[in-house]
DNA sequence: AATGAATGAGGGTTCATTCAT
DNA sequence: CATGAATGAACCCTCATTCAT
């Protein structure tokens, strides 16, 4: 996988740069939420984040180096999240029930941050695109690496050969509750939802 | 289902509207896919559409204009091609088939255009915004007028409250070959994806 | 001698932009003479040229594409001036006579002009700078011309070696009256400057 | 002639005041020559001169001051060595001649940093131009001091009236090998260059 | 005396939109 | 209807200078 970036800074002290970014990625991603990344001008970012403009760029070189830095925050979250759920000692099968839960329950409480990447990865520095659809890769990953568990404990019944496939696939049918929740709220719980998409992911997979 | 907004023009003939607009349309499109709305100026658009700048603005009122419109003519497209494919002469499970693939060869057909709407109708006129959703919300529809049909003809077994949920599913299976075919293609070809996405969903609702 | 680079226009109509350029640099040089060429800004200029900033860049791409206009435009005033006074059907020596007197009396008028020229050509676009030099050294070829034919015709007395740098020694000695007027003036006329570097020069060379 | 300006400190120590500024017209030499006086950065002379922006500004008011020292230290480095080349026990004519061939030698060497005044001087405080001038006037009043020395004792023959001139076109004729060096080199020699120009002055007022 | 993070006015440039021709 | 020159608000970014530590 590929590196992560590092984005030069004038200041020195570590702890101070990891504390305005925090700053600067808090304020930037309910901005771009709301209006979204173009819409969004340098100046409010600085402003909400609580420091003047020319702080900001001390810290940043350009207004593209937010977005990276907005959209690593969340890939981190989210992966951070995801693995947090994944438990090695039980059956593969048992493990993805649980972990696709957990994933679908995370889309809910992060819906917005994951619309705002799906919408705006595309304007992430060229240099930094295909780091950013790694990051977005190894959450699928995730699911593969427990459907193969899956396969190997005997637990789920699989085609190697679409294990990819099928890890996509529980991937989008978790990540819709972020991105069409206008249209699922309106007929569905979160609880309905995960106990539908699970199923139908399972019953195609399980052993029995 | 909201109306479809008019957008004024300063233009009397219906005929040369409707003309330039196309030729407008097929300039954002393709522009809108290589650079984004927000990167791409008008300027540009009328260039490549080959009339001045002065004459776009005759046939719109604003650049956000163009994104609806835009946006419109994607989906009724989409919609076009989807429908073409609906027979209502046959078995809903059989009719459910033939849809599903269809709609994942429009899917590798137009994924450009479709990635636009996702990456892009968030910045569509705030009055235009409902009736695009809602656009996209027909294509679902029509997913699933073909589940019901197939619950009545007894060839589909599906919970009547989930329909709604299962046709989301599977227009969001056949999508993915637009918005992660950088994932998808490493690994399947298309005949495969259909394959296996057809087969996930009519295993869970077939009636035997 | 390399071309002169042609700076590219939004603006079609050739007729305007030799009109709008030459207010442009009309207003460039009186505020380049005042406050240099970094303190004045881009603002100040369309301003003083009499349009918005806006119109100032359609007729341009850079604040550095107007100094380069300026150079050009200075060095062409002051080759047509030069050339002017030259007379092909004299002896070489009473040409230089003429020449010197009529380019010193040049400077005295463009004095401003040219210390313009001496302080900011180095600040020139780099792909323009060669030209700009190129320029400079045309104004010592025609002195150099001068000297060859009065070699030719007995006029004048040089090695043929050294026509390239008493050519350049008759420039700077009458650049001299712009670059240095802050003391010259205190001491002397123009007519006793002019007197004293011919005889300088013409001492030097005469053939008698 | 007017006095060197005072350029207050924060810094008590003199000897340390000294060092530092040393320090830092050294860095700003070479970087104003590079890049110019505006386009060099205060950041970067402090980096170059090997101390915080902080203690840059401890021992100046602004930037404009350090272009000052740099001035002012240049034409102290050109004064001394040209003062060191003049003889008073020879006769006026042999004195010049050392001198014009020590100064020009001089300009070979200080090229960048002539080249530097001529550019930027006018940058220079308002407050203080004027000794900028002067000083740049006082090396004219060495050549002017040695023409009258050889008047009096009879080796050089000139109008007394003109020995102001006489030694601006000293100075000009040899600091010409600074500021068109890009078109000089390409044909001369140093050692051509001297002859021919010591020549040119020797011969008009060459007492013989 | 030295540091370097913070500041914000101000600069160059863009581009959606207008309107006279 | 078509044109395209004109506009200026607004954007991103820089950098001289300050001041708390």
């Amino acid at each position: 996988m590929r590196e992560r970036k590092q984005i030069p800074s004038l200041v020195k002290d570590e702890k101070l740069i990891k504390k305005r970014r925090e700053q600067m990625i808090d304020a930037a991603v309910s901005l771009f939420i709301q209006s979204g990344f173009h819409k969004t001008t340098t100046r409010e970012i600085a402003n909400k984040a609580g420091f003047s403009i020319g702080t900001l760029y001390e810290y940043i070189e350009s207004k593209e180096d937010i977005l990276y830095l907005v959209c690593d925050a969340i890939h981190q979250e989210l992966e951070e999240r995801l693995l947090e759920a994944v438990q090695e000692n039980q059956k593969g099968i048992d493990s993805l029930k649980v972990a696709m839960s957990h994933f679908i329950r995370t889309m809910s409480v992060m819906q917005d941050r994951v619309l705002l990447i799906y919408q705006e990865a595309k304007s992430v520095p060229k240099d930094t695109i295909s780091y950013v659809l790694d990051r977005e890769e190894k959450i699928t990953e995730i699911f593969e690496n427990i459907l193969l568990r899956g396969i190997e404990d005997g637990s789920i019944q699989l085609d190697r050969k679409m294990t990819k496939l099928m890890a996509h696939n529980i991937t989008v049918l978790g990540e819709m509750w972020a991105f069409r929740r206008w249209a699922l709220t309106k007929h569905f719980t979160l609880e309905e939802f995960i106990e539908t998409q699970t199923r139908l992911i399972v019953d195609q997979i399980s052993a029995i």
